[in-house]
DNA sequence: GCCTGGATTAACCGAAACGGTCAACAGGAG
DNA sequence: CTCCTGTTGACCGTTTCGGTTAATCCAGGC
């Protein structure tokens, strides 16, 4: 990898960068092809070859520019600095919609990427990936007070089906956004009035 | 078309269209290769353009074909023989299970197919999937009894809700099949426990 | 055994797409 | 003018793809 890639115009770091997770998130690796990513980008599919010495070498950087992003983001909105389970899902909500503002295709690129078949990919990806998955679940339910729901309550089921919920309706917005539908300026305010209700019915 | 396709052992037409809904569900249509499609399912690349003319008539003929199971299905599980707006949940999930069991990558594939961008595909079908999808809302909505839901209830955001988690829900199930983990031979009803407790809450 | 006809395929073709390279170009600084 | 850095159009060898064709396989009738 070219490190002068770096002291590129953010901005146009930035483009080139997206093009690159977008057209990750929507092809498999092998079928993903350099010239449509630096068409995307607005650049040249040279350019893209002086900063990044191959295809596999991009991919792996997009991958673990992905994860410092999304552990930077968790910290930034201070996801771990609370033991209420509603508070803390709102704020891993919040540092979601920042990723996604600042890399649309991140999130994509990711699902997409743990589940690539390529064996140059795979065993690099999978475990990193279930590794940090694993720990940030971990951290949840050690950090969350349990002892405030009712006992009726399977609270691994709700946390999956907020997060089923949440996964949809942020797919939405985005699908609003791209066909450039109304919507209210605040994103989140629809689905955080379904975790309060949600909260209402679960707490003791 | 060769209409010969249909004079196949059944199990053999299920796994070419199987194959198709697969790859196609994969790719988008100009980077699905019938070679591959051919492949998965164990024919031969000849064979597939003995009975279909093109990859464009495979596709269109996909297409149509799952418009057809779907509506199938949702006659066959009465779906709309209620009033009752969880019973209808509930038929209709069954339904989709059905269908799935059957065709595991149709659903995926019209989605996919959904937002095609192919232009020689993309006219032909945004159309008839809204009007489908339309039409299934409104039959929803003109048949369920609203007037037993609670009235600080917005039973809309209640239906999307249901709908992101069943969605997630199956494919959380599926995944595990794929994977061969254990998981109980009533696949639904943990989902439907989910369901009735939902119900408990909005019903007044 | 041989013939026949439909199902099935291996081998092939021309065109396009792909990863990667390289010589050349633009333009600002000295 | 020269140098240097960022950038690109054009190119190359290889692979992939949609689609065709001639040949093969095989069951059933004689």
């Amino acid at each position: 990898m070219n490190y002068k890639f770096f002291q590129l115009p953010m901005e146009k770091q930035q483009r080139i960068i997206n093009a690159a997770y977008k057209v990750f998130s929507k092809n498999s690796y092998k079928k993903a092809p350099m010239s449509e990513i630096a068409d995307v980008g607005g650049v040249s599919k040279a350019l893209l070859f002086h900063y990044f010495t191959n295809k596999l070498e991009l991919y792996m950087f997009l991958w673990n520019s992905s994860i410092a992003q999304i552990h930077k983001a968790s910290s930034e909105y201070r996801v771990t600095d609370t033991t209420d389970f509603f508070e803390m899902i709102h704020c891993s909500l919040l540092a979601k919609c920042s990723v996604i503002r600042s890399y649309p295709y991140l999130y994509q690129f990711a699902v997409k990427a743990y589940y690539e078949q390529e064996p140059k990919i795979k065993s690099s990806i999978q475990e990193s990936f279930y590794a940090v998955n694993k720990s940030s679940e971990n951290i949840l339910w050690e950090m969350v007070d349990v002892s405030k729901f009712r006992q009726d309550i399977d609270i691994r089921l709700i946390y999956q089906e907020l997060l089923w919920t949440s996964d949809g309706y942020l797919r939405q917005i985005i699908l609003c956004l791209k066909n450039r539908f109304l919507i209210l300026k605040n994103n989140l305010k629809c689905f955080v009035g379904m975790l309060q209700h949600t909260e209402n019915h679960v707490h003791m």
